[in-house]
DNA sequence: TGACCATATCGAAATAATGCGATATCTATG
DNA sequence: CATAGATATCGCATTATTTCGATATGGTCA
């Protein structure tokens, strides 16, 4: 795991907003009703929702999704024309771990 | 507590290095034969040897240093010419308590 | 196939962070 | 008070990040 860049990833607010919206997508963003019945429930945003509520432009939160996608902090599944995020919770949890022990 | 300026000091590899070396100033630093007897044992550790642990100038260094005292990730205490850093535990825990909870 | 929609990538300008050398400040001491 | 040592601050050049508009790509559907 590279904590250099995940640390990269949480020194923008704007970006840290983003990884808690996607702890709630219930209550963060409208449903995914072109998400197929079995992917429901587990999480997944399109960008073009995320895009709206961060207030930015759409090839900026393009990028932003990327590097916390490289990161690992982010996963992504394509299903049709849409591209769908939601957090990767091991990542995620490994981190705060590694932050309670070793920072 | 701003936890924005406390995610871009940890942007930073060397800053969290040095972060990280001051858990145990004992194995990390050489003696502070400076420090008045009463000081001894709390951590603090003195500009010019974490200057010259982090491989960088003496100005890079403090303005690092100075960074994490904004961030309150480290508190100093000036005891003669020598200014003494040492981590502040309380941040330290604080940080670690607000990833795993809101992260 | 061609128009259309969602997302990704590209290129570039503005802004911020990095990290240095030079200089200032502060403290001790002769 | 003059000097020396430790640290802080300043000014600046370099590099990285931010963020945008424009364009490319890839999927959908008539």
């Amino acid at each position: 795991m590279n904590m250099d860049a995940i640390f990269k990833v949480l020194a923008n607010p704007v970006r840290v907003r983003i990884l808690t919206w996607l702890k709630d997508p219930d209550t963060n963003f409208p449903p995914m009703i072109h998400l197929p019945e079995e992917e429901k429930g587990k999480g997944y945003v399109c960008v073009g929702v995320i895009q709206e509520k961060a207030g930015v432009t759409q090839s900026t939160v393009s990028h932003y999704l990327n590097l916390m996608k490289q990161a690992e902090l982010l996963s992504c599944k394509r299903i049709g024309q849409w591209t769908y995020y939601r957090r990767n919770e091991e990542t995620l949890q490994t981190t705060a771990d590694y932050i309670a022990k070793h920072l």
